[in-house]
DNA sequence: GCCGTTTTCGGCCCGACTGTTTTCAGTCG
């Protein structure tokens, strides 16, 4: 039994109670124990007898999650399923439809699927029901269409140059004194619903009137003076979300449009116990009623007697926790760690920028290295080198190398790992090189012994530094392959190999929850790569360094943040 | 259903918005 399966059941269970109507908490002990059992890094039967030492899973939900364990079913859920159809489940999806109403729906008028919430719209019956009226009927049937037509969450890489173009374009706003991303996206999760900014300004009406004047703007929701949404024109229709706030109350809205929202339930409870109410616009003495304001988040932080917890890892994941213990959080890496990228590509394979270009465009990012690494042989679609072909390349990159004093160019590859588990290299060819990637591009399908026997076949070789995109993800768009994770860092730990975070937005592989176990629990040294197949690629790597703080990365756990002379020891060690 | 350096009972994060209402319930983030 997997964990999944158990959380999917304490889930659905959750799901049953509050189309019953029954207490909003109860229902809350359930969604948070389904949740802990998700997370739960080992396999939840081995934790059977001592289920009720976990915060948050009481005698109740122990009693349930046993009896999935050692059943498969339970008689909770059983009872529900047969008081409430499953096909009621759906409902809980369509936007400005809630419990509540799906309830009220089933038990009034007999509704209980989607299909049949749609005819009895048609009909004009929802708005024959005491509360419900002609408007609620019409948001019912425009969320059904909503539901159809769009996905619920966008990949960040189609969110993020959205994000960046209405940023340029609030920074030409007047009347505006600072502004901010908040939300998901500024936590960097990998998808996000809509977009969030934050906006302090004195004149909040001239500023709403701009802000749904901008050039994408193709449908105004909602204007007025604390709120402007819209939804813009891209290759979906992209929610758009403005919070205008006074100056004095931007650090406390930007905190709380940031979240997450367990995050910022934790953060309630603390000011709670100390006497003080957390809102949007500041913290407020209950006694008193006193309002507090910031000026910065950190000030924000520091009235709770805590250090600056950096959006990334506002999770609701023990961030409150470690920030308190005597070691406080980790230092975590930024951008200006990164000394060079170890993953690229050039016009000698499929990348659309010569050796030379990408060198300057590296430098001229301030790296003190990069590291050219097309393809190999055997990958032909993407133009892979031949073993002549990559010494003739090898020999080029020396040449540009006399060009600087100041900068240098590792000649590497990144090689294929056939389908079969050799390599696309033998020896004598790696050892000529810098950097050797290991990576897999075929035979995604494999089942998960083979598949990660491949890996670690690749991670034993002495002459591969890392493992590029071990997962092989896309995200929205392709699953992991069948990789087992904890084995390929177990190895990779054996043999002092690293393990790529690849920047690619559409990867960010491996993702958040992975690199702080490799972390915490291995101790594997990670590089962060563009896997850059242009110029502008390179700036990918913000999105990597988002992403490995997401996953509580410091500066020392990841490879390209070493001097170059420090990086070469490393790259040699086993040549 | 869960939980307790104020509590084993009585709380459980907070506010805005919307649509339906003469004071509020539901939904959302």
């Amino acid at each position: 039994m997997k964990n999944r399966t158990v959380a999917r059941m304490l889930l659905e269970i959750a799901q049953y109670l509050e189309i019953e109507g029954a207490n909003a908490f109860k229902v809350n002990a359930f969604r948070r124990a389904s949740q802990i059992v998700e997370e739960m890094g080992e396999p939840v039967e081995d934790r059977l007898a001592e289920l009720e030492s976990i915060p948050g899973i009481g005698k109740g939900t122990a009693a349930v999650i046993r009896e999935i364990v050692e059943t498969g079913e339970s008689v909770v859920l059983k009872e529900l399923k047969e008081k409430i159809p499953d096909s009621l489940l759906p409902l809980l999806k369509i936007p400005g439809l809630g419990p509540k109403s799906i309830g009220r729906l089933y038990r009034e008028l007999d509704i209980s699927s989607v299909k049949e919430l749609e005819q009895a719209i048609k009909q004009q019956k929802i708005r024959s029901l005491p509360g419900f009226g002609a408007k609620t009927e019409q948001k019912i049937r425009e969320g059904i269409r909503q539901l159809n037509h769009k996905p619920e969450r966008f990949p960040i890489a189609l969110m993020l140059p959205v994000a960046e173009e209405i940023e340029d374009q609030l920074r030409k706003c007047r009347h505006i004194r600072r502004f901010s991303r908040a939300g998901s996206l500024r936590r960097f999760r990998e998808t996000a619903k809509d977009l969030d900014f934050i906006v302090a300004t004195d004149h909040p009406e001239q500023v709403a009137d701009d802000l749904v004047h901008l050039p994408q703007v193709r449908n105004v929701i909602n204007k007025g003076a604390t709120k402007v949404s819209v939804e813009m024109d891209y290759q979906w229709p992209v929610a758009v979300d403005f919070r205008l706030v006074r100056d004095d109350e931007f650090a406390s809205a930007l905190h709380h449009f940031t979240g997450s929202k367990e995050h910022n339930v934790q953060m309630r409870q603390r000011a709670k116990r100390r006497g003080y109410k957390i809102s949007e616009y500041g913290v407020e003495n209950v006694e008193t009623g006193e309002l507090t304001t910031f000026e910065t988040e950190y000030e924000f932080f520091r009235f709770f007697d805590l250090p600056l917890i950096p959006p990334e890892i506002r999770e609701g994941k023990g961030e409150i926790e470690r920030a308190e213990t005597p070691g406080g959080l980790p230092q975590f890496i930024e951008l200006s760690d990164i000394r060079g990228d170890l993953h690229m590509h050039s016009t000698w394979s499929d990348g659309g920028n010569t050796i030379r270009d990408m060198a300057e465009a590296c430098r001229h990012r301030g790296y003190e290295y990069m590291a050219i690494t097309d393809h190999s042989r055997s990958l032909r679609i993407a133009g892979g080198l031949s073993e002549e072909q990559l010494l003739a390349q090898k020999a080029e990159i020396d040449e540009l190398n006399k060009e600087w004093d100041d900068f240098k160019i590792l000649a590497g590859v990144e090689m294929d790992i056939l389908s079969d588990g050799r390599l696309d290299f033998d020896d004598g060819v790696l050892k000529e090189m810098d950097v050797v990637i290991g990576s897999v591009h075929t035979a995604f399908k494999q089942n998960e012994d083979v598949l990660t026997k491949r890996v670690i076949g690749a991670i034993e070789n002495n002459h591969v530094d890392f493992i590029a995109h071990p997962t092989g993800r896309l995200i929205g768009r392709r699953g992991p392959y069948a990789l087992n994770v904890d084995a390929m860092l177990r190895a990779a730990k054996e043999t002092d190999t690293a393990i790529e975070l690849n920047a690619n937005p559409n990867r960010l592989d491996l993702h958040a929850e992975h690199l702080r176990k490799a972390r915490e629990e291995y101790g594997v040294r990670i590089t962060v790569n563009t896997d850059a197949h242009s110029i502008p690629e390179l700036d990918n790597m913000k999105v990597g360094i988002g992403t490995a703080r997401r996953g509580w990365l410091t500066a020392d756990d990841v490879i390209n943040t070493m001097t170059l002379d420090e990086l070469m020891r490393y790259l040699k060690r086993h040549d």
